[in-house]
DNA sequence: AAAATATGTCGTAAATTTACGACATATTTT
DNA sequence: AAAATATGTCGTAAATTTACGACATATTTT
């Protein structure tokens, strides 16, 4: 369905990016990794108010995009933020919202 | 379900505004807006490759985190960007987006 | 070795999202 | 007035997302 080739490929870029980030607990634990400033285990469930399993499933949506990337060590795994890839969507969102800014010309002049 | 009051407020209005960004036709309504500089009859399904109802949808899911508004114009309805909201949008996606980028410290050096 | 810890894998229920078509209604045009 | 145009409202199917629990397995600890 969501079989969108129709769609421009950068906006499926955007769009692809703004989804991990539409949930209240992906964007949580991209601030955490930030706060501490370190790899944390994948089992962070202690500082998500989620199960185990669910925010392991957040960790994964976070990982597809390259968001953060985790490194196996023993028996833990290690999650850190990507920053290679946060500048790049960092770019990304402040380019498509500044072409936004335009002046909008509306009959009824009544901007939001 | 995702009756997440067990999130950071400001967290969730992240994550919600990411939501609406999160969808190729979305964001290619978005950047039609900006494109055409003007206000845009609801019926643009001929610019997207959707059914008009759908389109209608995207259209809503828009409006209801006021990256756009609607104005009624006789039978038609014309659709705007919202500059107020894309600008307040855009600081907190450069602020959030900013407040990731630190120096991480990983034991496995091997950053992304 | 046994217990504890950290993950991984499945399956599943409930909620949402996405995409449309069928109608109904209001407004313009002709 | 009739036809055309622009929306609005419903209902629905299919796909996804979200949240978990139950187990299985691998690795550390004790």
């Amino acid at each position: 369905m969501t079989k969108s080739e129709k769609f421009d490929s950068s906006f499926r870029v955007l769009a692809i990016v703004s989804k991990a980030m539409s949930h209240p607990a992906r964007i949580t634990i991209l601030k955490y990794l930030a706060e501490v400033k370190t790899c944390i285990s994948g089992d962070i469930s202690k500082e998500i108010p989620l199960s185990r399993t669910t925010v392991l499933q957040h960790l994964k949506e976070l990982k597809k995009v390259g968001l953060i990337h985790g490194e196996v060590e023993g028996s833990k795994v290690n999650y850190c933020l990507c920053q290679k890839s946060i500048k790049k969507y960092k770019g990304l969102f402040a380019e498509f919202l500044g072409s936004l800014d335009v002046e909008v010309v509306c009959k009824n002049e009544s901007n939001c």
